[in-house]
DNA sequence: AGGATGATATCC
DNA sequence: GATATCATCCTC
């Protein structure tokens, strides 16, 4: 039984720390966002890291602006951003303040009074009810937090590295392996077409 | 394969 | 001020 009433948020320190071991930390943990009309949590399967100004897929790569001020801000905080003008991505910001790095959540196992449409970061939000009211806020509250999975596997499962996805105009860094998911888990929202098979499967097989 | 739909960055 | 570009999703 999930009571979100139980759970810990995660602390800031689990943030402030390099974010490829934050992105890799963060699978198998839940996300809880509490609303007025009840709780919604889900279990984050699948990530992407970005790592700063010098990783030409981030955001951050461009400076700082409006849009990216809370991504170089203090960790544990959360960067939205509305993407292709229809849907939200939420990512959580990690490292010390003034990196400009974050982690981006992709996809998530549904586990309580959450829609089953969960993958893919646009769908992440919906499912989750977050949006660009949510930049800034602080994930070491009692409103929307991240918190370890009192059931979790045992052993967990293992993490898949691959590129991220979307940014190949990214440079050398778009084939970088930083997009991270649990092996074999249904919620991922893509699988990476091996090089030299043939395969048009662009979405995963259940 | 292509369209929706709006914020943002970058260029006049 | 105009325009090209998106860390996407849905429908055809």
């Amino acid at each position: 039984m999930y009571m979100a009433n139980m759970l810990r948020p995660l602390p800031r320190d689990f943030y402030d720390r390099d974010t490829t071991q934050v992105a890799r930390e963060l699978l198998g943990k839940l996300i809880v966002h509490r609303l007025p009309q009840g709780e919604r949590i889900g279990r984050i399967v699948e990530v992407e890291a970005y790592l700063g100004p010098h990783d030409l897929a981030a955001h951050t790569s461009k400076g700082i602006t409006d849009r990216t001020r809370v991504m170089f801000g203090p960790p544990g905080h959360v960067y939205v951003y509305l993407i292709y003008g229809m849907h939200h991505c939420m990512n959580v910001v990690t490292e010390p303040d003034g990196t400009g790095a974050a982690v981006l959540l992709r996809a998530l196992e549904p586990v309580s009074g959450m829609d089953l449409n969960t993958r893919g970061p646009g769908r992440l939000c919906k499912a989750l009810g977050i949006d660009r009211s949510h930049y800034g806020a602080d994930l070491c509250s009692q409103a929307l937090f991240i918190t370890e999975d009192p059931e979790a596997a045992t052993p967990p499962p293992a993490i898949v590295a691959s590129p991220r996805i979307g940014v190949d105009y990214a440079g050398e860094w778009a084939s970088a392996p930083l997009r991270f998911y649990l092996d074999g888990n249904p919620y991922i929202s893509r699988i990476i077409k091996k090089a030299g098979r043939r395969d048009t499967n662009k979405k995963n097989m259940l």
